[in-house]
DNA sequence: CGGGACTTTGAAACCCTTCAATGCCAGTGG
DNA sequence: CCACTGGCATTGAAGGGTTTCAAAGTCCCG
């Protein structure tokens, strides 16, 4: 489920030459909250990679509403589509976040040369893949507890900080509703009904702590 | 939203002189309705490309629900993936689907040797982000009837049969409950409603003949 | 300290799930 | 030819979870 990249707080090493190459087309920017990576309707021309912080990518729906299809870590790729345009807003999470974006004609004639690089992109758009095939069995889950716990034991894996089992969410209550396709009232009731069963502590509304992962697993299964 | 790959009930013929390389790899073979295609846990060694018919990936739940993870109909690839193992189980939805699989050893050395083998199987990755990726905003809508609205919609496209608008489904209510999350019984009161809103009329279950296109849209809004 | 954004909590309405029964259709065997 | 059977689809009614609207509470920052 996880992929080969490791998702860290701050800029992963990029170990593998292969990205050191590409590395060198990269332009890095750093971005506000809220604001705009890419718009939809506009040229895909670019790869982007999430060196920190966090971004969504967003699909707007006729009334109004905000998908998140796919919440963006340090790490991750996006804007990989076969399309000549764009289909989804991106947008920063956090501040500060820091995003990476590779020409998309040159980084395509890069990988042509370089099979390692080809195969390295390869492997991101199948990271891709897993993580929104992953975020499906989420929004598949019958209940609104088991989809913020399974989300959560989700993120404290991708987050995977130095203390396992203590999350950092790197988005509000509102954005967790848009990315788990449930109100944000119904989020605030599953957290404090994990809390009161005992599954987590809640400190401040965005640091969690996983306290039993038993119980998440008796809610995952009939949530009694 | 829709891929370069055309999809049509009958083999995609292959233009590109890439996909005749990989071709040449491929092991060709013909399923019978609910047979397995490749199966959790065993080594991930093949890309598959489905060729006619249909097939399910499917994630079985802990409580004995199947999860359908991505349709995948002719012109589909599948399989890919950076992990060792593969964690989906591949069913065969329709009988008689036939699945060319490749040897993923073998195609990605040809990856490395052709860049034009390794744009198309980039662009085959992508074309699968996009997929899932669509599934996930027909997932989070709000009401049965606009999921369903939306799939049809979503299938109509994909199938794309001479006569638009009249769909032949290549599934039961039961894969289409497990596809779209909801019950089966909710995906038949669903399509009776529409039905009954003269969005669509039926003949026989599984022929679907989309009759105003204006009345989805309505439904999608705010199911009035 | 106040403002503002975000979070939590409450109550009513609504939609979906579940369980159950009925209906439909094709294939089989008498 | 017909009755029978099994799988699938449809329909009904009760119960429960989520949404919505509303209000109160919390936290952070100027």
């Amino acid at each position: 489920m996880s992929s080969a990249i490791a998702h860290r707080s701050e800029v992963p090493t990029h170990s593998d030459q292969a990205f050191e190459l590409l590395d060198c087309l990269a332009v890095r920017f750093k971005c506000h909250r809220g604001q705009e990576i890419c718009r939809p309707g506009r040229p895909a021309d670019y790869w982007y990679r999430v060196l920190a912080g966090a971004a969504g990518k967003c699909a707007l729906q006729v009334d109004g509403r905000r998908r998140i299809v796919d919440l963006l870590l340090p790490g991750d790729f996006f804007g990989l589509t076969s399309e000549k345009e764009n289909h989804h807003l991106v947008e920063a999470v956090v501040e500060d976040t820091v995003v990476a974006a590779f020409p998309r004609r040159r980084a395509e004639l890069m990988a042509d040369a370089n099979p390692e690089i080809a195969r390295a992109v390869r492997e991101l758009a199948f990271a891709a893949i897993a993580r929104v095939e992953s975020q499906i069995l989420i929004l598949g889950q019958m209940s609104a507890l088991e989809k913020v716990g399974s989300f959560l034991l989700t993120m404290a894996e991708r987050l995977s900080s130095p203390a396992r089992d203590e999350i950092m969410l790197p988005m509000s209550r509102c954005e967790m509703a848009d990315y788990l396709a449930i109100s944000a009232e119904t989020v605030s009731r599953s957290l404090t009904g994990l809390k009161h069963r005992g599954a987590i502590s809640l400190g401040g509304a965005r640091r969690i702590k996983i306290l039993n992962r038993k119980t998440f697993e008796e809610v995952a299964e009939h949530m009694e």
